[in-house]
RNA sequence: GCCCGGAUGGUGGAAUGGUAUACACGGAGGACUUAAAAUCCUCUGGCCGCAAGGCCUUGCCGGUUCGAGUCCGGCUCCGGGUACCA
């Protein structure tokens, strides 16, 4: 328990700073302006956690810290309200999802607002709003106008227990992300946002933004963008051609076979009419009935292919070729590929099926038998077998192999990409339903802007059955075709919440726009976000799809920028006490309504900060937090020292310390080093506090003010308590000064040949012949150097005398 | 496999190439107290030594340097991401 009555502290200053309108966001446009942003939550049932206030807690600082600079900041927090676990909370209860959202936003709310964050709360939004969604609807219907959304049938991820299809980003190792059922393959007519067509500027944008190095890596992985070509394989026996997609055409003298995916759409013309068709068609209906997981397990006897019963003729060699289906290939590049002993895969299926292998790599360029490894000969060597090719590093002749099988018209160069288009029409009830219509006169098409938005109806039985449930909503489909006025069939599917999130940021400019999304003055003042802080889970999904809607916006003349985040921290994530991730199956979760309780908002704001790096994994410690919870109590007496038994003037090396202190903490709230910036105030409370030292009311303002972004509360109730009639948040961030940072007095050490032998106090303009006359004088350097003679003494000034001996 | 990180006391963690272990937790001893809690003071990397002092120590092996936790080369282990991507 502390020394002082942290909740009535609190209450009474957070009323009072409501009161005064403290946060709200002043855009005087001849300030500096700086936009500071969390990842908006999901208002879940579970409420706030530890790792939330984490971040939270670092933008405050910060924002605070900005404000106090002179600064015009802009410090928003909204919901990313629509999605799945309400409508799964609907299903079980029958609760509506609105009705459970709502309770949800009203205490997290409560929670974000006890924690002292100094949101701007008259910036609020909330994505399930139709004042919100009607413009996610709109942006959808801009991108579709564009030629950027399109409905396609094709093979797409479905997850069985939430009975809706996923986006690639949204299955994390054949899981879907949510829930951890296995996600299966289905073929369905599905809208998408062509995300593919802006890979290349995706992936080139990464250069230039103040990201963690991991999550520019992640996204560039994830992009894939890969250099190679297709090589065109003519058929035997017919005049149609298999192109095969290569980063390795150095490997072509040793391919011995093709392999086709199940899924190309030659595959039936190959085989029709052949012996082998039916055990063909039989193995690819086996491959079908295979789980993802099941199809992509990377082991060798785990591979089931076919005969197509077709030859192929190597275009370099005049080789003919066995033609092979299998799972393991997959309809990536053009679906195809040239198989060869120089790739594990194709090794092991080779010698699974008995299928002849040769190589054209080895170490030394000698000749190797292919049909004797033991395995695929994966590194780079010294070719043979290759005609012209032989002698060469396969590495070094790659690139004019290349040119050389695109100048026979053998191939054509390549680009391929990872990336997939985003699949964002969902099956559930709870989102923004997708704006478009179908009349069987006109076909499909665009619900009118003036009609958005599109309401969800709220009479709707959620539960899910396969089809979004909106389909069953009579109300929700009687409508008329815009065009002929005849009757129409809204879409019934909704968007992925990710579509709501990829724009957010924009609204906050101007969050109660009503004719525009957002309005393209406020978003030019105030866009782009500054300083981004949220999870790396969203390293390729929200930050991803934010900035392909970011490049399409600018494309267009909306934005006058093209990323949306110049600078990216990723908080690291809070463990439990027992070092393993925090959940309730493990019963190890901290909830932070609990630790301010017990504690106090400052003190768990502290904590929190000061368990370690920023963006590192980092266990949660109880014990840690009666740490600062007794600096704070060291603060309130320490101050209240100085109210009491007034001193005459602060003493000289108190003075030095606090400009060092000053020094410190802003230049590491700046560095997102909260951990030692804390420490150097404890530094200082510990030298003030300690008897031989006074402060006076000067040093305790200063003081306060550095404290201030850390622990709002108690700074600010010393702070009027030293007599100062305004909130201390409207005060200057303090500034020091480097002279009185410098000690006149300095301790340098004396070392001999590297190691420590003394130390030494002097001036600190003492010039180098005094130091050095100074250090061999010590017995302790004399004993050190002994009988050896010494051949050059390095100083550094205020730091050290190295005396180096022969 | 590939791509990112990381490895420092009993614990969380500090250290622009310059006193390794700041700050905090925990522990030991002491003060105050009838007692406990709280608070305050002292000590707290390891080994040898009565002491003075000495030696060793940042996952391992080398290198660069007057000087390396930090830079370079080669490993080991751990964490995260990602993958039959041809």
């Amino acid at each position: 328990m502390s020394k002082y009555d942290f909740k009535k502290i609190e209450n009474h200053w957070r009323e009072e700073w409501d009161r005064q309108g403290l946060h709200a966001t002043n855009d005087d446009p001849t300030r500096k302006k700086f936009f500071i942003l969390d990842m908006f939550p999901y208002p879940s049932g579970n409420g706030l956690h530890v790792g939330h206030v984490e971040g939270y807690t670092a933008t405050d600082i910060m924002a605070r810290k900005r404000r106090m600079e002179g600064w015009s900041v802009l410090h928003p927090m909204g919901w990313d309200a629509f999605g799945l676990p309400a409508e799964n909370y609907a299903i079980k209860t029958g609760t509506p999802p609105r009705q459970s959202t709502e309770g949800n936003i009203a205490n997290f709310t409560r929670q974000l607002r006890t924690l002292g964050f100094s949101y701007d709360w008259s910036r609020e939004i909330n994505t399930s709003e139709p004042a919100y969604y009607r413009w996610t609807q709109w942006l959808f219907l801009f991108l579709y106008k564009k030629g950027l959304a399109y409905k396609k049938k094709s093979p797409v991820n479905w997850c069985g227990s939430c009975q809706t299809v996923l986006a690639n980003e949204q299955v994390v190792q054949g899981e879907c992300e949510r829930c951890g059922s296995e996600v299966e393959q289905k073929n369905l007519t599905q809208w998408f946002l062509r995300v593919t067509e802006y890979a290349d500027r995706l992936l080139d944008g990464l250069d230039g933004l103040d990201w963690p190095e991991r999550i520019k890596a992640m996204q560039v992985n994830w992009i894939g963008r890969s250099e190679g070509i297709n090589i065109h394989f003519a058929l035997e026996g017919t005049n149609k051609t298999l192109s095969t997609y290569t980063t390795r055409c150095d490997t072509i003298h040793s391919v011995t076979f093709l392999v086709i995916a199940p899924e190309h759409p030659l595959v039936e013309e190959l085989i029709e009419g052949t012996e082998q068709e039916n055990e063909v068609r039989r193995v690819v209906a086996q491959i079908k009935k295979q789980t993802e997981i099941e199809r992509t397990s990377d082991t060798g006897k785990d591979k089931i292919g076919a005969f197509t019963g077709r030859y192929a003729i190597n275009p370099v060699s005049g080789e003919r070729i066995p033609v092979w289906v299998a799972n393991f290939v997959l309809m990536y590049g053009t679906g195809v590929v040239m198989a060869d002993a120089h790739d594990r895969r194709d090794f092991e299926f080779a010698r699974k099926y008995d299928l002849p292998l040769k190589f054209v790599i080895s170490e030394d360029g000698q000749p190797t038998d292919a049909t004797k490894a033991k395995e695929a000969f994966t590194d780079d060597g010294i070719l043979f077998g290759s005609g012209q090719w032989d002698g060469r590093n396969n590495r070094e002749a790659l690139p004019e192999m290349t040119a050389w099988i695109e100048e026979y018209g053998w191939g054509t160069r390549t680009v391929n990409y990872h990336l997939r288009d985003w699949l964002v029409s969902r099956q559930r009830y709870w989102g923004a339903p997708i704006p478009i219509l179908y009349c069987d006169k006109c076909g499909e098409l665009p619900v009118p802007e003036d009609q958005l938005p599109v309401l969800l109806p709220e009479d709707v039985d959620f539960r899910p059955t396969g089809e979004s449930p909106l389909a069953r909503s009579v109300s929700f489909h009687d409508v008329k075709c815009p065009e002929c006025g005849g009757p129409a069939r809204r879409e019934s599917d909704t968007m992925d919440t990710f579509v709501d999130s990829s724009w957010y940021f924009l609204r906050f400019c101007s969050p109660h726009e009503g004719e525009h999304p957002f309005s393209v003055h406020d978003v030019a003042h105030w866009a782009p976000v500054d300083l981004y802080v949220g999870g790396a889970e969203h390293a390729v999904l929200h930050l991803l799809y934010a900035r392909f809607f970011t490049k399409v916006l600018y494309d267009h003349g909306l934005v006058s920028f093209d990323e949306p985040f110049l600078k990216l921290m990723n908080p690291g994530t809070v463990l439990g006490e027992n070092s393993e991730k925090m959940s309730k199956s493990r019963g190890n979760v901290v909830n932070p309504d609990d630790v301010a309780a017990e504690y106090g908002v400052d003190a768990l704001r502290l904590y929190e900060m000061f368990m370690g790096e920023f963006s590192d994994v980092k266990p949660w410690d109880t014990k840690g937090i009666k740490g600062v919870s007794r600096f704070l109590d060291k603060v309130w007496l320490t101050v209240h020292d100085v109210l009491h038994e007034p001193r005459p003037a602060a003493d000289e090396s108190l003075e030095r310390l606090l400009h060092k202190t000053i020094r410190k903490v802003s230049e590491d709230i700046e560095a997102f080093k909260f951990n030692t910036a804390i420490s150097a105030l404890m530094i200082f409370i510990n030298e003030w506090s300690s008897v031989n030292k006074t402060g006076d009311r000067e040093t305790a303002g200063t003081f306060l003010k550095l404290l201030a972004p850390f622990a709002p509360f108690l700074a600010e109730e010393l702070w009027r308590s030293l007599g100062n009639e305004q909130s201390i948040f409207l005060e200057s961030w303090p500034k020091w000064d480097e002279d009185r940072c410098r000690d006149e007095v300095v301790t340098l050490i004396v070392q001999v040949d590297g190691k420590m032998r003394d130390r030494l106090i002097a001036a600190a303009d003492t010039d180098n012949e005094r130091l050095k006359a100074m250090a061999l004088s010590s017995d302790a350097v004399r004993r050190a150097i002994g009988e050896r003679s010494v051949v050059k003494i390095i100083i550094v000034a205020g730091r050290l005398v190295n005396v180096v001996t022969e």
